[in-house]
DNA sequence: CTTGACTCTGTAGTGTACTACAGGGTTTAG
DNA sequence: CTAAACCCTGTAGTACACTACAGAGTCAAG
């Protein structure tokens, strides 16, 4: 059976070789069996695995989160609720950072459009508001 | 002339000790006079340019922009221009930032929709999307 | 006068997710 | 056979914005 090097791992799941070896660190792969000269010998599902690894971080899980789905895949208790309940608390927690940055967006909107552009910076309405005694 | 502790602005700005510390370290407030013993002694204005640091970075400013802002009200020959200009920018930052939360809660929103959140975890939609071979 | 709250400097640790060496050994292509 | 390209461990550095000491000195209230 064909074992791969962490060369070509990494390659197929496009990352770089220290990050899958970090990735082993943190826990999230598992310590692959090795060659006579101390080499990771690694079985192809291992680049499924790093490949999930990916794709749940795009959808902005973190490196912990990830690590817990991958916890519960091997649990044979759990279901598919749970899994169901942690992308769910995920978008929650998205939604928040959304509203957060849009509250940042409109605050700042509104110091733009006081602005003209012009004149100096003793009459900028922007450093104005940032300067103001009472918020 | 009231000159005030370290203490008593950090207070005042809704900081801690070490945090203002942290921001004079950091060149984006003034090193303060000093008493005989050494303690630090700032006049109120230091209260509202921590107050401005605070705020900028409610809008989502880091603190190397923050302390871009603080220069450039500095300097004589800068204008509202200037000003107007980081924030549009600042704005289009936070702007692509929304829209990357936003794919991501979309093709999560999707995967959870697919869940009627029963059954094992082989039959689990979300986990198979993360585990597909071709993305 | 003592006790507790404050202040000082300097360094190191936190969390997140890597990234980059140094200083070796190994494998493979030409 | 040799040189490039790979692999190993372990440690340290990056960015961001703090936060937490240690060990010492100072100030204010009772």
């Amino acid at each position: 059976m064909t074992t791969l090097t962490i060369g070509k791992v990494a390659k197929a799941a496009g990352l770089g070789v220290e990050t899958v070896r970090f990735y082993e660190r943190q826990g999230l792969i598992a310590e692959p069996a090795r060659s006579e000269s101390g080499y990771r010998q690694y079985r192809p599902e291992a680049i499924r695995r790093l490949r999930f690894i990916v794709r749940a971080k795009a959808l902005g899980f973190t490196l912990q989160e990830i690590g817990d789905l991958l916890d519960l895949r091997a649990m044979p208790e759990s279901g598919c609720a749970d899994v169901q309940a942690r992308a769910e608390a995920k978008i929650a927690d998205i939604e928040e950072r959304i509203a957060q940055l849009d509250a940042m967006k409109r605050a700042l909107g509104e110091l733009v459009v006081q602005c003209r552009g012009e004149g100096p910076l003793s009459d900028c309405p922007i450093l104005d508001a940032l300067d103001e005694e009472e918020p």
